[in-house]
RNA sequence: GUCCCCUUCGUCUAGAGGCCUAGGACACCGCCCUUUCACGGCGGCGACAGGGGUUCGACUCCCCUAGGGGACGCCA
């Protein structure tokens, strides 16, 4: 049998970390036994599903790498067969008519809640005719005796007593059918093996293969994952900062890094952190996960994310930071070579953006010093060194690494002083402060042109400020 | 409220009765490297929710309590 797992989200909002790592796993477990991976967009309420929607999450499958092998399928598109499951369930008695007003069923529930009773429908028209021309809901008769035990993967054994379930609606007032049955139909006919989906899912469980029995359906095997919480322990929402999948592309967090982080929430392989996607599909089986929620934490994914900005090919990174300067107004092709300008920043920065940052000084000037870094080192002491260094610059005739060092080098010895007298003044009135490699490699990247002039500008500011 | 689930350092986790003086990672704090910032190296801080059992022995098994989460929709 080939295994076969599926993502279904409903198309109410944007992929979120939450619905990513469901993908992810599902993915995994497809890729791992050499199955199919499914995606289903479940959109059958028409009021909320957007089609914007639909397209945030299919971008945010792709910038993943999360590759579907069936699909999208649309159950907006699957309705006569859903009706004609519901036609079967009738003829077979399996489900019923009811036209119970919502004010009786309000008022139901008010009781109910109010008798410290667990709310649910009485059942009322269960054996009352209803005129299939007066607006009516149809309900699938469930089972009154007896348990439905779900063997989850994650879980193990979750047993539920029949009397805790009611008679869930499956088809509307309006005709379109409810996500119960549609999850049902869908996941059968599309020979689902192994739903893999969140926790929340869980209590619909019984009512599912309470479902599938009833149409005569083996049900599939089911994995619930546990919940992914915000930072503070409370439910992710939008108050925790990126919610969409996409915002973390925005702010240059590299797919597979978030991936790597997704991965490691609720699962592990001994102490490893570090995994690529073809280790993640060797390694991970849905049997490690754990059943406990845990808590979104962005310090770990920011390292996860230093970690694989640090080790990329260059060329690769250099190709993803030129959307990230150009937001800042850079066009990378007007300064020194942007491979180069990577090579030497890669390891200084935890996001593209922030590597975007702290490239800037190579292609154009700053305004401002940085006050910390300018405090420390444009002081008066530093108007010999750098009007030295300035003059030897400007006759400076071989512009390389070994030069330059040279060059410095030539400035403390004839002023007698230790390197960083001389360094520390040059490297901020270079750089205006920001995080840079080592002191010949800054001078040679940034050029002679801008050099004179920067040091010009912190000479100029070293006496605005006496 | 009812039902279901969960509970190891601040966070992610290892732990399948003795291997635990509870291991690793992020964060934090020191030190080293160093011309800045990083990287890297070394070290430190820091947890079995509480209470009962079972057992020669419990982080591991059972029960209770507490806390957290989820579900209880003509949402999915």
């Amino acid at each position: 049998m080939t295994i076969k797992t599926r993502f279904a989200p409903s198309p109410t909002g944007y992929l979120h970390v939450g619905g990513a790592r469901t993908a992810l796993f599902s993915w995994l477990y497809a890729r791992k036994h050499g199955g199919r991976f499914v995606l289903r967009i479940e959109d059958t309420d028409l009021e909320r599903s957007t089609a914007e929607s639909v397209n945030a999450i299919l971008e945010g499958m792709t910038w993943l790498g999360l590759e579907y092998d069936e699909g999208p399928f649309y159950q907006t598109q699957r309705f006569d067969r859903y009706e004609e499951v519901i036609q079967q369930l009738m003829d077979k008695g399996l489900a019923y008519r009811c036209n119970c007003s919502r004010e009786r069923l309000d008022e139901l529930r008010e009781a109910q809640m109010k008798r410290k009773e667990k709310p649910r429908y009485d059942g009322h028209c269960r054996h009352q005719h209803v005129d299939p021309n007066e607006p009516h809901v149809i309900r699938f008769r469930n089972p009154q005796e007896g348990v439905v035990v779900v063997d989850d993967m994650v879980r193990g054994k979750v047993v539920f007593q029949n009397t805790e379930l009611d008679d869930l609606i499956i088809k509307r007032t309006d005709g379109s059918p409810t996500y119960n049955l549609t999850v049902v139909v869908d996941d059968d006919d599309m020979g689902i093996t192994h739903v893999i989906r969140g926790d929340d899912h869980l209590n619909n469980t019984p009512r599912q293969i309470n479902l599938l029995k009833a149409m005569g359906k083996e049900p599939p095997r089911y994995a619930h994952l546990p919940m992914i919480l915000g930072d503070d322990g409370a439910r992710l929402s939008k108050r925790h900062g990126a919610v969409s999948v996409m915002q973390y592309y925005e702010q240059g967090v590299l797919p597979e890094a978030l991936l790597n982080y997704l991965v490691r929430l609720g699962w592990s392989y001994e102490d490893q952190e570090i995994f690529s996607i073809d280790e993640m599909i060797k390694l991970f089986d849905i049997e490690d996960v754990n059943k406990a929620a845990s808590s979104f934490n962005t310090d770990k994914l920011l390292w996860l994310n230093q970690h694989y900005i640090k080790n990329d090919d260059p060329a690769r990174i250099a190709h993803m930071l030129s959307v990230h300067l150009g937001d800042l107004g850079i066009d990378p092709t007007t300064g020194p070579e942007l491979l180069e300008v990577v090579k030497a920043q890669q390891e200084r920065a935890k996001t593209l953006s922030e590597l975007a940052a702290i490239c800037t000084f190579y292609y154009k000037d700053f305004d401002n010093f940085d006050e910390k870094a300018a405090n420390k080192s444009l002081k008066p002491a530093a108007l010999e060194p750098l009007e030295r260094m300035r003059m030897v610059l400007s006759e400076q005739e071989e512009w390389s690494r070994e030069a330059l060092h040279g060059a410095v080098k030539s400035v403390v010895d004839e002023l007698e002083v230790g390197f960083g007298k001389v360094a520390m003044p040059l490297r901020v009135a270079v750089t205006g402060g920001a995080p840079s490699p080592d002191l010949d490699l800054t001078l040679f990247l940034v050029g002679r042109e801008a050099c004179l002039r920067r040091i010009g500008m912190a000479l100029e500011y070293i006496q605005k400020s006496q």
